[in-house]
DNA sequence: AGCACGCCGACT
DNA sequence: GTCGGCGTGCTC
């Protein structure tokens, strides 16, 4: 008699599930969670559906081992074990490491199954608790996501509202809808540091503060979160119903969804870009069609993909204009740098500086932006044109003076000043080129001597803490001017602050990035929404070379639609996304050679049918990263292409060395 | 991903 | 003569 065999998926990279056998006694159901050896260990997967798999020599029976324990714990919901599979087919992961995602999160530590949850009796969020009053524009928007919640049904909704107009309090209308018909709302942000503000802004709306998902919480929270979310028997103070999230809480096991909100979904943050490499807003649409709900992606700039799919109906297009019992919307100027340059040695424009002047002389605040961080981007020998870079990388080590040293952005890597040029040994040769942000502090400082300063980077602010503190500052009014990168853009308003200099806004659209221009012009509109107040309209100067690209037009003008029809203009022809697909192929190894040759192997055997192009090999932008060379294939294809089964295909016929690796990126958004 | 096995250098 | 480096291979 041949025993019961249980198809088990395991967190590892594996894309089949593992077959074992049924102990007397022991009942199983799809998605419930088991221990069972493997090799010398133990392991916690999941029961999938699939069909056995392992090979019968036929009759003979196959000495299969037991699973060893059913664990104490909620199953996962059907609907999440298709997400895990969907994601893994459309990323080509194994599907073990998506699983991974849903379980590594918590319960690995199989002790910790065992008991019930320690969570306390919090309070639950209240969807009736008095919520803000909405105006006209506000409550109709909120009255068709909240009918598309009720609908419960799968449904998209681009909701496009600019800075201010309220866009949060209308879709949390759709969050209550959910919470009344006792589902669960997931609330997606693009990077924890903004949780703090939403936490707050969630516990003001419903009276209860939401459950928090991101990858800095402790085990334990993460074991009583994930029960909780599960909604299985015995959790104390009952299901989890509104989470706020990174990406990573897509894997959640919801009991039974009601909707899914992407905020700022244009954020290229939602790209996860090592492991498996996934697009969280797109999957939080799959999720979405998965558990039969609503999803809404917000923003004040879409993304192209957004706004293509609401153009061509795949999407419902929400959108509220205008701001909303707040400022108006800052004047957008550019400052060509051409007619106005900076000193030199300087880059500030006088332009610039007459309107900090002005803006401190009237009591108001200004903001200095530069997405740089350090104090310059570049070591340079005078003598014989040397440029100092990562011994690990193809990056320039960027020289910091808070910290007195040369770093790389890219592996960390961080080396003393140098005293004399590493390569002609000239001494006292090397000069920094270019600005960081701790360069324009020094600038403002020579420029402004009374102006009190802060700078707003990921260095000078670590903590949670320190972030707190910094805005408390500005807040109170005790600095004058704020410089700071890519963490300033976003999330903050400061009444007082009535000015913003985007020190270099040609920045973003250097590099031939086939998003270059989508981004930057996201990117500068959000720096630009940081100024204003309701008497006075901000004021944005940005201090470009190039003041007729379409991106400083645009932004100029305020015709970011505009901007975007002409962009999807540019891409259509040539099938490039959003119009078509891209798949990235990054061929890595130790030795350059090894890269070289799997490249050629793997060029020869390129597919070539209708609607298919194979752009490469060429080095990847950074061809050596973390001590590896990295060479890069692009597949650009119409839409119609089966992009998956293409790359599966291609790879089959390549054999490879074991010393090569290859990393697949479906739709790839950076192209480093 | 772990954890083995396996075949070449410096140590009690 | 052993301890131990991490290269390749397997786990139902």
């Amino acid at each position: 008699m041949s025993a019961v065999r249980v198809t088990v998926l395991l967190p590892l990279p594996f894309d089949h599930p593992f077959d074992y056998a049924l102990p007397d006694g022991m009942a199983l159901c799809a998605g419930d969670l088991v221990s069972v050896p493997l090799g010398k260990r133990m392991v916690v997967g999941a029961v999938w559906d699939d069909a056995p798999h392992t090979t019968l020599a036929d009759g003979a029976s196959v000495r299969l081992k037991e699973v060893a324990a059913k664990l104490d714990a909620p199953a996962l919901p059907d609907d999440l074990r298709q997400f895990i599979d969907w994601v893994a087919h459309y990323t080509m992961a194994p599907r073990g490491a998506v699983l991974a995602l849903a379980l590594k999160a918590n319960l690995l530590a199989p002790v910790g199954l065992t008991r019930g949850s320690r969570r306390a009796a919090v309070a639950q969020p209240n969807p009736d608790f008095p919520g803000p009053v909405l105006s006209a524009a506000q409550a109709q928007e909120a009255a068709r996501l909240q009918a598309l919640v009720q609908a419960r049904d799968f449904s998209v909704t681009l909701l496009e509202g600019v800075t201010g107009s309220g866009k949060t309090e209308v879709y949390l209308e759709a969050v209550a809808t959910a919470l009344r018909g006792g589902r669960q709302a997931l609330l997606l942000l693009p990077e924890i540091a903004l949780s703090a503000q939403f936490t707050a802004r969630l516990a003001a709306r419903f009276g209860a503060a939401p459950a928090v998902w991101h990858s800095a919480l402790s085990p334990a929270q993460r074991r009583a979160t994930w029960r909780g979310v599960a909604g299985g028997q015995g959790v104390a103070g009952g299901r989890i119903s509104l989470v706020l999230g990174a990406r990573s809480a897509l894997f959640l096991p919801f009991a039974d969804l009601g909707v899914v909100i992407v905020d700022e979904e244009h954020e290229a943050a939602y790209k996860q870009e090592d492991g498996v490499i996934y697009h969280a807003r797109d999957m939080a649409v799959v999720r979405a069609r998965l558990a039969g709900c609503a999803a809404i992606l917000a923003s004040a700039t879409p993304s192209l993909e957004s706004s293509v799919n609401a153009a061509q109906g795949r999407y419902r297009h929400g959108v509220l204009a205008g701001r909303h019992g707040g400022a108006a919307a800052p004047m957008i100027e550019t400052v060509d740098l051409r007619l106005a340059p900076p000193e030199r040695g300087r880059f500030l424009s006088p332009v610039v500086i007459e309107a900090m002047t002005a803006a401190l002389a009237g009591g108001a605040q200004a903001m200095l932006f530069l997405n740089r961080r350090g104090y310059a981007p570049l070591m340079l020998c005078r003598r014989c044109g040397h440029r100092v870079s990562c011994p690990n990388c193809t990056a320039w080590l960027v020289a910091h003076r808070a910290r007195d040293r040369l770093l790389c952005h890219h592996c960390g890597h961080t080396i003393q000043v140098p005293t004399q040029c590493p390569s002609c040994k000239a001494a006292e040769s090397l000069v920094p080129i270019g600005p960081g942000v701790e360069r324009i502090a020094e600038e403002v400082q020579a420029v402004l001597p009374q102006a009190r300063q802060l700078l707003m980077t990921s260095d000078a602010i670590g903590s949670a803490a320190q972030a707190q503190a910094a805005v408390g500052a500005i807040e109170a009014g005790s600095v004058d001017v704020v410089i700071g990168t890519q963490m300033m853009a976003k999330g903050w308003h400061f009444p007082n602050l009535t000015l913003v200099g985007v020190v270099d806004a040609d920045l973003g659209l250097a590099g031939g990035d086939l998003r270059a221009a989508e981004r930057s012009a996201q990117l500068l509109h959000q720096v630009a929404g940081r100024v204003g107040r309701a008497e006075q309209p901000g004021r944005a100067l940005l201090q470009t070379y190039q003041p007729d690209h379409p991106v400083m037009q645009a932004l100029a003008s305020g015709d970011l639609a505009g901007f975007r029809t002409a962009e999807a203009d540019l891409r259509r022809p040539g099938h490039w996304p959003p119009f078509g697909r891209l798949a990235a192929l990054i061929v890595t190894a130790d030795e350059a050679e090894a890269v070289t040759a799997a490249c050629r192997a793997l060029a020869m055997q390129a597919p070539m049918q209708a609607g298919l192009v194979v752009l490469g090999p060429a080095p990847a932008p950074f061809a050596m990263l973390r001590g590896r060379h990295r060479w890069r294939f692009l597949l650009k294809a119409e839409r119609r292409v089966p992009v998956q089964a293409v790359l599966r295909d291609w790879l089959a016929r390549v054999p490879l060395p074991r010393s090569v690796r290859i990393i697949i990126d479906i739709d790839p958004i950076s192209f480093l």
